[in-house]
DNA sequence: GATGAAACTGGCCGGATGGGCAGGGCCGGG
DNA sequence: CCCGGCCCTGCCCATCCGGCCAGTTTCATC
């Protein structure tokens, strides 16, 4: 392996809005000496948004309904304990999942949390 | 949508690290349609310092494997994408998550991921 | 050579998940 | 009054998940 004197500075990229994060992707992609983050990797700095500006593409609304059981799935918790812990039949629960997903654009559960808290939806 | 890069973006350097900060100034200093921001200039993002000490008591020790299969498993990847993914077998891939579930102290794939952003094992 | 850890693979099975279908009630705007 | 959004519930079904059993190889250490 050819040893590089110096290793390249890896970059999270922490920006809520789509166009930003995608504007720096390109950037910082063809920066050499430095390199973005791959989706859990542990990086050495990362760049986070500064005002706050509105969101204009991946604007969406979640219900108040939506964000209950958006909470309780960040705790790891299945459509039975959701239904229970909301007072609901596990039918509904996995109704407002499935809305959650839909809105979310996530392919799954575990998706779905990755994606709100990349968004800042959720607090892990 | 043809959206030309009409204004710099202006990135604000908050890094302790003397050293880190000059070598990041440096590469950034030479992009096209970035600049660095002037002091107490309204940035529209900011580098911030991600370097986690995870040294001390309760450290996980991961394997390799389980770093990549925990990677992936923060995208919503399936087992079975996984095992594409990593060139192993749907099995192994279950291998290595069930691992990670004991090893997480989590009830589920989700509850995986969540625990290990919140310890900082990965970030979203 | 033995021993252990890590990685890898297989089968099996109960339960969870996700998507589809169908309803219902409540409430506010047009 | 009618329509739409939100919330709730039911059933069906293919797939996925997680845990259990079993095995293999490779590699480093003793």
């Amino acid at each position: 392996m050819s040893s590089e004197p110096a290793a390249d500075i890896v970059i999270a990229l922490e920006i809520d809005d789509p166009a930003l994060a995608d504007q720096l992707a390109t950037l910082l992609g063809s920066v050499a000496g430095l390199r973005l983050a791959a989706p859990g990797e542990q990086a050495t700095a990362a760049i986070v948004a500064r005002n706050r500006d509105t969101a204009g593409g991946g604007d969406f609304e979640l219900t108040p309904r939506e964000l209950d059981v958006l909470a309780l799935l960040a705790e790891g918790a299945s459509n039975k304990m959701i239904a229970q812990r909301l007072g609901i039949s596990v039918h509904t629960a996995k109704f407002h999942v499935g809305s959650l997903l839909d809105k979310l654009d996530a392919t799954g559960r575990t998706d779905a949390v990755a994606h709100a808290a990349r968004r800042g939806v959720i607090n892990l």
